[in-house]
DNA sequence: CTGAAAGCGCTTACAG
DNA sequence: CTGAAAGCGCTTACAG
């Protein structure tokens, strides 16, 4: 039984008496079958366990019923949540995932990678890709050379004329620093991701919109930049400290540059968050067992994943391909962040208690 | 130019004025083709940007060269590590990964996902998955089954007669115990993964049989089991405080259980490591900056995710499938972990400055 | 409701 | 070194 050959389309056919046709039918649930013959040909199917083989179907139907993601960092928090829900989606609406990972955020290695998802006729790619640097310029350009249906994941929202489904990343700053303010926080520094990153970008951008409208003046010192990491959190706080004394709050643009905050701040003898507040954004397991336990923005990623999925699906049934035209602006749908409050930081009644 | 019709070889082999066999043995890299034949196609093809079609080819060739991976928990440190690695080396290879996710551990499911992958043609398939229950015997009968080579990465190593790869779980138990005794640890408890899994038993058996070899007699009541999240870590420490109130060291099966032992102790006012060593596995990016810094042991999963794809590809190489019958028994490699110490526990020389 | 024919885009022997 | 023919395993119109 061990690599026996599989079986064809053919001699189901020939088993069950009728042509391959009618067994072609039969496994794909068209309605002009007469009952008997249905069943007669599903026992044969149930009976040797014939299994349809889907590059020749993908041949002739000129779709692989294969969704091709492109995913930066894996590694990571949030792109491993996204990956997980569209596999599960994908999977639900009967597609298979082709997982093709990008090491660095430059766009080398990107012409080779679409042109690998065409060859494999891929009906559809979801692009989870932060937007960084000359991507989105990229993107516009070729992107709609594609010859099939791109969906934008995370990044890039509005740009290049593509549907894209992500996060409001400014709407994350501003929940992060309207709580921190809200807390009695005076002086609220902010840990940036890379500023090449459009969402790091976009946090901070809620920050300054936040800590503006709340009438202080925006002191650009006050703004570090972190590279996601731990380490780089816990260097930005000193540097944050050094140049400002007087900070009481910083809003880390992840968990993991939060925990590096929080550590240099027990390093440098703070307490968290008597001295100094901290809110992250991701909400990773972790982040309820910090010392303290950390308040952070939680991100819908599963939603994402799994809306990406569905509305890829809706443009891969449209035919003919409705002329997705520079005029019609095709739909950018961003979904709210949440807040986690937790220890790390004072909120209203606990600071008036400590007080 | 959107959504353009593909070209195919037809076209290019009459813009070339050859045969499609021609454009055919051009495309493949066959030696017979005379330099300027061969000159003469490839500036077609590159002036058109034709590329073939894989599905036509995998029809032809009887093979997709598209690697399955089946994968448990993308969420997690292990399994997104292994899986980025696997997609690396599988894309250096010229393979494609199909991603397929498994919800639990149980057996489920499982049936209708190997059929997909046998529908889809994947040249191989990569198990992911812990060996978790039944699993074990489950691949042992169906293992066998399956038409294209298999490859077992992470747990169930020995099983069912297919070839495997992971590390020495064993010896991560051993490595850490060992490290907590000559840290001068005299009461060393254990928090294991869930029971049912196979990685957690055999880290469980590590530390048995360290602390025999020590000359300790094994406690039963020491061995506290969590299910690898932080709060299981943290309730765990409880339990273990509350039956042996002595206890001065703990090893935690995960980094995650580590962080809540670590946070269990800080609740219940116990320094970390001067009263109680803290030793984890995984060596996540946010170890280093645990409070304090988690001592915890390496798992080389990026090789581990490489040689898996590597053994694979040989297997597919092997024609005629040599017999890999159950007389021989197939390859499995276990690599070796790695201890990284930090500050949550006491080492020979520190220890004996704080007494 | 069912089947014979043609074709999807390639590659594999087989001639020359 | 090159090409005409057949075929991979399905599905798509088209008859009946």
């Amino acid at each position: 039984m061990t690599m026996a050959k599989r079986l064809t389309i053919r001699e189901v056919a020939a088993a069950a008496g009728v042509s391959t046709q009618t067994v072609s039918r039969v496994i794909n649930n068209h309605p002009d079958v007469a009952p008997e013959t249905f069943a007669r040909v599903q026992a044969v199917i149930e009976k040797t366990g014939y299994e349809p083989n889907m590059l020749a179907r993908g041949l002739t139907q000129g779709r692989s019923h294969v969704l091709g993601v492109v995913v930066y960092g894996l590694d990571y928090f949030g792109p491993s949540r996204v990956v997980a829900a569209i596999e599960r989606q994908a999977a639900e609406m009967g597609y298979g995932i082709s997982l093709n990972l990008i090491l660095g955020t430059e766009s080398d290695g990107v012409g080779q990678m679409l042109s690998n998802l065409r060859s494999r006729q891929v009906d559809g790619i979801i692009w989870a890709i932060p937007e960084v640097g000359d991507n989105r310029a990229w993107m516009r350009t070729h992107g709609r050379d594609l010859p099939v249906p791109v969906m934008l994941v995370g990044g890039m929202a509005g740009v290049a004329c593509l549907p894209c489904i992500g996060i409001d990343n400014a709407a994350i700053g501003r929940l992060a620093t309207e709580h921190l303010l809200a807390g009695g926080a005076r002086h609220v520094g902010i840990v940036t991701g890379p500023r090449t990153w459009w969402e790091a970008e976009q946090r901070l951008q809620g920050w300054r919109e936040t800590i503006a409208a709340a009438g202080h003046t925006v002191d650009e010192s006050l703004i570090i930049e972190g590279d996601w990491t731990v380490d780089s959190g816990e260097q930005a706080l000193y540097r944050m400290i050094e140049a400002h004394p007087e900070i009481d709050a910083v809003f880390a643009s992840n968990d993991q540059m939060a925990l590096g905050a929080i550590y240099g701040a027990h390093k440098t003898g703070r307490r968290v968050p008597e001295d100094l507040s901290v809110v992250g954004v991701d909400n990773i397991a972790e982040a309820s067992h910090f010392w303290p336990p950390l308040t952070t923005v939680h991100q819908p990623l599963a939603e994402i994943g799994v809306m990406a999925v569905q509305v890829i699906d809706q443009m891969i049934m449209e035919t003919p391909p409705l002329r997705r035209s520079q005029e019609v602006q095709p739909e950018v749908r961003l979904l709210e962040p949440e807040l986690v409050v937790r220890d790390s930081s004072r909120s209203v009644r606990r600071s008036s208690i400590v007080e």
